[in-house]
DNA sequence: ATGAAAGCGCTAACAT
DNA sequence: ATGTTAGCGCTTTCAT
C-alpha cells in the first residue's frame, strides 16, 4: 500500500553521477558546472522529483513548519487568525500545523508537547481558559523553542506577545452602554485566571467609575466554561434577573457568552434592547443577520495572525538569541447596531452630562 | 537558539548499552530482561526523554498524521468536520494537518503536494469549487497514497466516500417550500462541476416534478465564486426580482449562498418570508439567532468526519491493498423556522393536495 | 567540478 | 538477552 517517491538517489543512478551531485545541483550549488545542473534538474522535473521534507528536517534539525494551539477553530475570532497566520507563514515558505486545545489545560499539554518532538520551529500559543499554571510552557521556551503569544498570553512568560487592549475594550464597550443612558449594566466574565478576562473587567470598572455609577459585585457573573455555555449564561442570567434591581444592559466578555446571552434571552422571551441592552464581543461574520443586530466589540483577527506569525519567523530566523522581548498591542472595535439604544430618557439633565 | 533533546544515544552512553537494546526496551520488546527495561525506563522518564517523530518517520516511511483539505476553517461545516475529525484520529494514535484550499484549484495542488512529501500517511479530501480536473489527485492515489473523500468527491476517482445525500437536501428543502405553498421557486446553486451541485440541482427539480411545477431555467443562478460571494448574490437576486413572474421563495444550495441569501435580502429591504422565502444549506449554530431564524438544511459534519476518519485509517492499516471502495451517504435534516411560512392561501384545492 | 563517506535519530535484520 | 550494523533521504565535509 506504501508508494515510493523518487529520491535523488534514484536520480543518482539513472544520471550516474553521485548522490552529493544531484543535491548540490538542485539547490544550484556554485560549484557545480551549468550543463550539469541543467541536466539534473531537467530529470528532476520530468520525474517529478520532490525532495523529502522528513528528511531534510531530521538532517537540517528544522521543520520549516510552526506550530499553533487554537481553543477551537470553530470560533470565528481563531479561524481569523488562522487565516492571517497563514497568509504570512504561507509566502514565508512556512507551513502550519494546527492543533485545538477545547478549553483543556491537558489537550493543552498533549498538543504542546505533540508539537514540539515534532520539531516545529516555533509556537503560536493561545492559553487554554483552563490554564493556571505555565510552567509547562515556560520549560519548552527556557530549552530554546520560539514562542509568540496571541491574544490570551502568560505574563509570567517573557516573550513576544500580540494582544488587543482588553482594557480598551471592555472600557468602551461600557461606556457606550452608559452614554446611551444605562446604569445598571451587568458583566458576564469568563476564565478569571486570563489576564484578558481581568483587563475587560477592569476597563468596564473604570467606565463606571467615571460616570460615578458605582461598582455592584451581584451585577458580575463569571461562567467558569464547566459544562454548556448556554446553561452556564443561562443561569447566571436568571440569577440577575432576580436581583431586586436587575440590569437594563449586560456586557458579555468573550464571543461564546454574548451568543450564549442572546440565546438565552430569546428563549426567555426577554426583548432586546426594549426589555434590556446587550453588547460583547464577538468576531461573528454573521453579526448584522441576528436579532437584533448586536452592538459589539471585534477584535482584529486577521491581523493579530499576521503580526504574531511575523514576529515567530523573525524569533526564528534570528542569528543570535533574542532577548529583547515586545507585546504589541492591537486595538479592538467597537460597531453600534441595534442591541443597544439612545434611551430618551436620559437625554435631560437628571444624570451628569456625558461627552 | 536551537535546543538539543535527549536521544536514544544520550541514553545508551549514559547507561553504557547499545542503541538497540534503549530502543527495544522503551518499547517493551519481548526480548529485553525485566530489569534493563526498568532501568532503561526510568532513566528515559527521569530525563525526559521523547522520541523523535522525524526520525521515526523517515525510518518506518509513516508519519502517524493524517493531512486534510478543506475549503476555509472558518466555515461552520469544516470546523465541525475538522472536529469530527479530530476526535477519532486522536484516540488512534494519528494527528492531523489542515489545509485550506480558499475554493483555488492552485492551492489545492500545492498542498496537495506538500501533504504528500511531508508523509502524510493519507488524506482527507473535499475538492474545491473551482476543481475541474482531478488528475492531480488521480496520480497521488495510483501511487498508492490513501485517500478518503468528504462532502465534495470526485466521480472519477475509486475510493471510500463520505457523502450526504445531497439529492434528498435538495428535494427534502424545496418540497417543503411546495407544502407551504410557494410555487415560484428560484434555486441560487454554485460550482457547476461538484457532483454535489448536481445532485442539490436534481433534488430540486424532482420535488417540482412531482407537483407538476414546471421548471424554469430563469429561476435557476449559478454563483461562480469568483468575486464577493454577498456581490455575487446580490446580483442574482436583483436579476431574479426583475422577471416578470418573480420567485417567491428562493433555495441557497450553499452555507455562503444562504448567508449572502439572507444578507442581500436584508439589504433590499425585502421581508422574509412575506415577500420572499428564504431556505438552503447551512451548519450555522447561530441560525436560530438570525432574524429570521431559517428554515434550513444541516448536514451532520462531526459524524462526516469521523467517518471518513475511520474509513481512512482503515485504509493506512490494512495489510493488503484494499479494492473495494464504498460510498457511505449520510442524511442531512431539514429544520423548519420562521424563513418559510405555511402560506394560508394554498391550503385550498387550488393546487393539487401534497401529502 | 565531482565523488565518497559520515551522520541526523531511529529501527530491525542479523549476529552472538 | 544484548550488541553490531545497515539504512531511511538528505546535506555536507573532506578528498580528489
Amino acid at each position: 500500500m506504501k508508494f515510493k517517491a523518487t529520491t535523488i538517489k534514484d536520480i543518482a543512478k539513472a544520471l550516474d553521477m553521485s548522490t552529493s551531485t544531484i543535491s548540490r545541483a538542485l539547490r544550484g550549488s556554485y560549484e557545480i558546472s551549468g550543463e550539469t545542473k541543467k541536466l539534473v534538474q531537467e530529470y528532476a522535473r520530468s520525474v517529478n522529483y520532490r525532495p523529502n521534507p522528513i528528511a531534510q528536517s531530521l538532517k537540517e534539525r528544522r521543520s520549516r513548519s510552526i506550530g499553533v494551539i487554537v481553543s477551537e477553530v470553530a470560533n470565528t475570532f481563531f479561524s481569523n487568525v488562522i487565516n492571517g497566520i497563514e497568509s504570512i507563514a504561507y509566502s514565508r515558505g512556512y507551513h502550519v500545523i494546527i492543533s485545538q486545545s477545547h478549553e483543556s489545560y491537558e489537550r493543552e499539554i498533549t498538543n504542546l508537547n505533540y508539537l514540539s518532538s515534532r520539531s516545529v520551529d516555533g509556537l503560536l500559543l493561545s492559553l487554554s481558559s483552563a490554564t493556571k499554571d505555565v510552567s509547562h510552557i515556560k520549560a519548552l521556551h527556557e530549552k530554546g523553542l520560539p514562542i509568540v503569544f496571541y491574544d490570551r498570553a502568560a505574563d509570567e512568560i517573557d516573550t513576544h506577545k500580540v494582544i488587543i487592549d482588553n482594557f480598551q475594550g471592555g472600557y468602551t464597550a461600557t461606556r457606550h452602554l452608559i452614554k446611551c443612558g444605562y446604569r445598571r449594566i451587568a458583566h458576564l466574565t469568563f476564565s478569571e485566571q486570563l489576564t484578558l478576562t481581568k483587563e475587560r473587567w477592569k476597563g468596564y470598572q473604570q467606565a463606571l467609575a467615571e460616570s460615578g455609577i458605582s461598582y455592584q459585585p451581584e451585577y458580575v457573573k463569571n461562567c467558569r466554561h464547566e459544562q454548556s455555555v448556554l446553561l452556564e449564561v443561562e443561569e447566571c442570567i436568571r440569577q440577575l434577573l432576580q436581583l431586586p434591581a436587575p440590569p437594563d444592559a449586560i456586557f458579555a466578555a468573550s464571543d461564546r457568552l454574548t451568543m450564549g446571552a442572546l440565546m438565552a434571552l430569546k428563549k426567555g422571551g426577554i426583548c432586546i434592547p426594549q426589555e434590556i441592552a446587550l453588547t460583547g464581543f464577538t468576531n461573528s461574520e454573521t453579526v448584522d443577520l441576528l436579532h437584533p443586530p448586536l452592538t459589539a466589540v471585534k477584535q482584529p483577527a486577521f491581523e493579530i495572525g499576521q503580526l504574531a506569525t511575523e514576529l515567530l519567523i523573525g524569533l526564528i530566523e534570528s542569528k543570535r538569541p533574542v532577548t529583547r522581548f515586545e507585546t504589541r498591542i492591537l486595538m479592538p472595535e467597537l460597531t453600534i447596531r441595534d442591541s443597544t439604544l439612545q434611551l430618551d430618557r436620559y437625554q435631560n439633565t437628571l444624570y451628569p452630562k456625558l461627552t
